[in-house]
RNA sequence: GGGCGAUUAGCUCAGUGGUAGAGCGCCGUCUUCACACGGCGGGGGUCGCUGGUUCGAGUCCAGCAUCGCCCA
């Protein structure tokens, strides 16, 4: 009812809002896709969360953007699945349990074993686990609950099997003794990608001389680690170094095992101008040295145990910290007298991604995957365009890395994950099966063990886009939405989790897991940096949320996610989109103050409109075209400018003003048609709108009369489409110009220091038809400008009063006011110096010979005619100056 | 060392070879009944630098400077 709809709050409130949509959405099921559907799919699978999580800017924006995606697909008629789920994340969660489980019991995992260890992190999964997706939801993310997986799931985790057994099969995964990354404080192996590499680290280079077993000397070698010396098996020089050439083939004595180990000439590893043109070679403990090892065949002597300690075969210092060793192994070599200085050293540093601890190259049984052949066909799908990368530029890295790629360690020494399935009897032999087997497939032993390591967790995340659709099973799910349509992360993760989709996705599937990857950019902090918090810089989604509203957090990151630039999110933005949200919802209170006077059983014919409700509908659809331009093309940033330019600036700075008069004063015919219209424009500036701000327009839209088929939610109403004869309407485009005069008369009014409310008569130096048709306006004149009279020029011409121009026509307005003549000279001398600099360029072009011959035709009259126009402005604007600057 | 990106108004940033734009902030003015989270009007830019291509360059090319990111 009327008055109902009258007694709006004054102001938006959006916490109020929407917490009561959000569950009401839930409850009718609007989120659900269909397995079987005769609308076209489209799907996003969402970036698995980390059950450790807690919602971040980041994941905002990932919410945000794929919600805007989803919503606009939905309402256009798409079977829109938008897939949630969580990862099991690894390392980070099994840390947070064992913490918490020295913290409060004292216990190490190792105190309660593994079994009930994994009690532990379920139930701590249980209890915390989804509280990101629950945060997702205050966001406004149209997930389809119903669908929401865990990498760790019964599904999941045999899809993780099936892939392992399968490529295992295939001869791609293999199992091997070699140098990986190994985190001593996790005691776990990491994939190249889980290191970090700390840029320009203070390290110090220390010298050493190893004596010549034959007593002839020694030779000094350079190194940041000493305590690797304990695990040296050679000395390598440059086959050319004339330094150093009569010691190839001899050997140094180690100074603290007695040893002999050879000098080798390596012309690969040895740069002869770096330190002192001789390395020591750690094949156990130093990628280089290790391709060095295999090249001479050198023993691999490992000092290291798993904890980072020194092993039995550092001798006395066995036992010792690795740093505690890179002290004892210093000061030992310098009271054997062989210690040669130690200088100041820049490096780069390996840490641990999820810890930080300094990682040890070490010498281990690890499993890896063969990743050439499985990369070939991901360069391949790409090169065809059957994923295309936005921003393109991506493409580059992607293809990059993906060339460049090594074999990935997929172990890890860790109890919270896919369990690798692969058991080994007595004897040693190795079975890789589907279901965990009863006896060993090579010698028949039934005393089999596990394989104690578990997955990496990027594995499982590799067959997110289909194991979460049902595979190795051949769903209808499946079928109907794998290649999904769009995967949209962060550029953070193309490595770690697209390429590897990519790989897994063509070899399981044997089609691409997408056909469009969407890289959005790092949110920062207003100064550009980073959020942390050890900076103390992190905004909080949450926090914003409730003072801002979702709806002016949502529109704030579309709004800043422009192509190729970081979010530098000011919470002044978020301010201005909740004033936004505010905006209309005020034309909301106005337009129901109105709407029970629209007839809703039929549309009115256009013919009845009035110029301003055919100007505002052409307007309409234009920012409807441009907002689907812009919505196709990914550029989220233009299709909010251009949904809040049409509501603020087109709908409520000039619609809801123009029709007024007609609401107020109208007969009951144009206030029914004028309400209809008013009613159809706002119902679709809110389905417009409703992608980016889903809450504060399902709580408006709730309120407006319905239309013949509407249904009960926004969310699953049609998405405007444009109609291109109203967006280039003529009787629209004529309106413009009334706009134009009205907004040319204001300013003028100013410049005259003309009081606010005084009325004034208006000439114009117009043709006859023209003048006619502003004449017929006057009522619009004097309703937005305070125009009293409007006349052509033949009638007066106030001589003593400077002009303004539309579209090359003058007008002046009759002087009555005090004018402030010294002002308004000094104003038109600089709009006089403008305009004579803007002509006298235009005109060099236009006397240029090869401009006017090479030039479009189109852009050559287009200058003419501009010429013409600013010549007669400025021949006006100099009478003017002078006509002011005259005595009176 | 290799690669990618950025440099445009006070701030944050759009900009698709043809007269430089937005939001915020700033200045002036107005509480008339949708909204002061507001209306109306306004000021503010040798588009990092130097060359080149072009009739025409913020836009394309080369070099330089500064900042940032990725890889080694």
């Amino acid at each position: 009812m009327a008055s109902d709809r009258a007694s709006l709050p004054k102001a938006y409130e959006p916490s109020e809002v929407e917490s009561r949509w959000y569950s009401f959405w839930k409850e009718r099921g609007y989120f659900a896709a269909q397995d079987v559907s005769d609308k076209p799919p489209y799907c996003i699978v969402i970036p698995p969360p980390n059950i450790t999580g807690s919602l971040h800017m980041g994941h905002a924006v990932f919410v945000t953007l794929q919600d805007i995606l989803i919503r606009w697909k939905r309402m256009s008629g798409y079977n829109a699945l938008w897939l949630p789920g969580t990862d099991h994340a690894g390392i980070a969660t099994q840390m947070i349990v064992e913490r918490e489980l020295v913290a409060k019991e004292g216990l190490s995992r190792h105190d309660l074993g593994r079994e009930k260890f994994l009690e532990r992190v379920w139930a701590w999964k249980a209890k915390y686990g989804s509280r990101i997706t629950e945060q997702f939801q205050v966001l406004g993310a149209s997930l389809d609950w119903a669908r929401e997986r865990f990498t760790l799931d019964e599904g999941l985790s045999r899809a993780v099997r099936e892939a392992f057994v399968r490529l295992w099969e295939e001869g791609l995964i293999y199992r091997a003794n070699r140098l990986i990354n190994w985190c001593p404080k996790d005691r776990t192996a990491l994939s190249d990608l889980e290191v970090d590499h700390e840029e320009g680290a203070q390290g110090e280079l220390f010298e050493f001389a190893y004596p010549l077993s034959d007593g002839s000397g020694e030779i000094v070698v350079a190194t940041t680690r000493p305590e690797t010396m304990l695990g040296d098996t050679a000395v390598a020089v440059h086959p050319d170094d004339e330094r150093y050439r009569h010691l190839i083939g001899k050997t140094v004595r180690h100074p603290f095992t007695g040893e002999e180990i050879p000098i080798v000439a390596d012309a690969i590893l040895v740069d002869p101008e770096f330190g002192t043109g001789a390395v020591k070679i750690t094949p156990a403990h130093d990628f280089n040295d290790f391709e060095v090892g295999k090249r001479h065949g050198l023993p691999m002597k490992n000092v290291l145990n798993p904890d980072g300690t020194l092993n039995e075969a550092a001798g006395r210092f066995a036992g010792m910290d690795r740093f505690e060793a890179r002290k004892a192994v210093k000061e030992e070599l310098g009271k054997l007298g062989l210690a040669r200085g130690t200088r100041p050293h820049v490096m780069a540093l390996g840490r641990c991604q999820r810890c930080g601890t300094v990682v040890e190259p070490y010498l281990s049984l690890q499993w890896f995957v063969k990743i050439e052949p499985l990369a070939r066909p991901a360069i391949e799908a790409v090169e065809r365009g059957d994923t295309v990368f936005i921003p393109e530029q991506w493409t580059n890295t992607y293809m990059a890395w993906m060339r460049d790629i090594r074999d990935w360690c997929i172990s890890r020494q860790l109890w919270w994950g896919h369990r690798i399935p692969a058991f080994y009897c007595p004897d040693g032999h190795v079975t890789v099966t589907r279901q965990d087997p009863e006896a060993c497939a090579t010698c028949g032993s039934t005393e089999l063990v596990q394989d104690e390591d578990v997955l990496d967790t990027w594995f499982s995340s590799g067959l997110w886009p289909f194991s979460t659709l049902g595979w190795p099973d051949d769903t209808q799910a499946l079928r109907t939405f794998y290649p999904t349509t769009v995967l949209e992360t962060g550029f953070d993760i193309i490595f770690f989790w697209v390429a590897r989709m990519m790989m897994m996705g063509l070899h399981f599937m044997g089609e691409v897991p997408f056909r469009t990857v969407y890289l959005h950019p790092m949110v920062r902090d207003e100064k550009g940096e980073k959020m942390s918090k050890t900076k103390g810089n992190v905004i909080d989604p949450l926090e914003v949320t409730e003072k801002y509203g979702a709806d002016a957090l949502r529109f704030t990151l579309a709004a800043m996610t422009a192509q190729g630039r970081d979010i530098k999110l000011s919470l002044e933005r978020v301010a201005g989109y909740k004033a936004f949200a505010n905006k209309i919802w005020n034309a909301a209170r106005f337009a129901l103050l109105h709407l029970d006077r629209a007839d809703m059983k039929a549309a009115p014919e256009p013919a009845k409109w009035s110029d301003a409700d055919r100007w505002i509908v052409s307007r309409y659809h234009r920012a409807v075209a441009e907002t689907l331009e812009a919505l196709e093309a990914f550029r989220f940033n233009e299709a909010t400018s251009r949904v809040y330019q049409f509501i603020w600036h087109e709908l409520c700075d000039w619609y809801i003003e123009l029709v007024k008069p007609r609401l107020y004063d109208g007969t009951e015919e144009e206030k029914a048609v004028s309400a209809r219209v008013l009613r159809d424009v706002l119902d679709g500036s809110l389905r417009l709108l409703h992608p980016f701000m889903p809450f504060v327009t399902e709580e408006i839209w709730q309120k407006l009369p319905r239309a013949e088929g509407d249904p009960d939610s926004i969310m699953i109403a049609d998405y405007p489409r444009p109609d291109p004869d109203l967006v280039e309407d003529e009787a629209a485009q004529r309106f413009d110009t009334l706009i134009a005069w009205v907004q040319a008369i204001r300013s003028l009014r100013v410049d005259l220091s003309i009081p606010e409310g005084a009325e004034i008569e208006v000439f114009f130096d117009a043709d006859e038809e023209t003048t006619a048709w502003l004449r017929d306006r006057v009522f619009w004149l004097g309703r937005l400008a305070k125009v009293r009279r409007a006349a052509p020029r033949s009638e007066a011409w106030p001589e003593r009063s400077p002009s303004g121009f539309v579209k090359g026509i003058e007008f002046r307005i009759a002087l009555e006011g005090v004018v402030n003549r010294e002002e308004l000279v000094a104003k038109l001398r600089k709009e006089e110096e403008k305009l004579a600099a803007e002509l006298s360029k235009l005109q060099a072009r236009l006397s240029n010979e090869r401009f006017l011959a090479r030039a479009p035709a189109e852009v050559v009259e287009k200058d003419r005619a501009l010429a013409a126009e600013q010549e007669g402005r400025l021949q006006r604007i100099r009478e003017n100056i002078s006509m002011l600057s005259a005595e009176g």
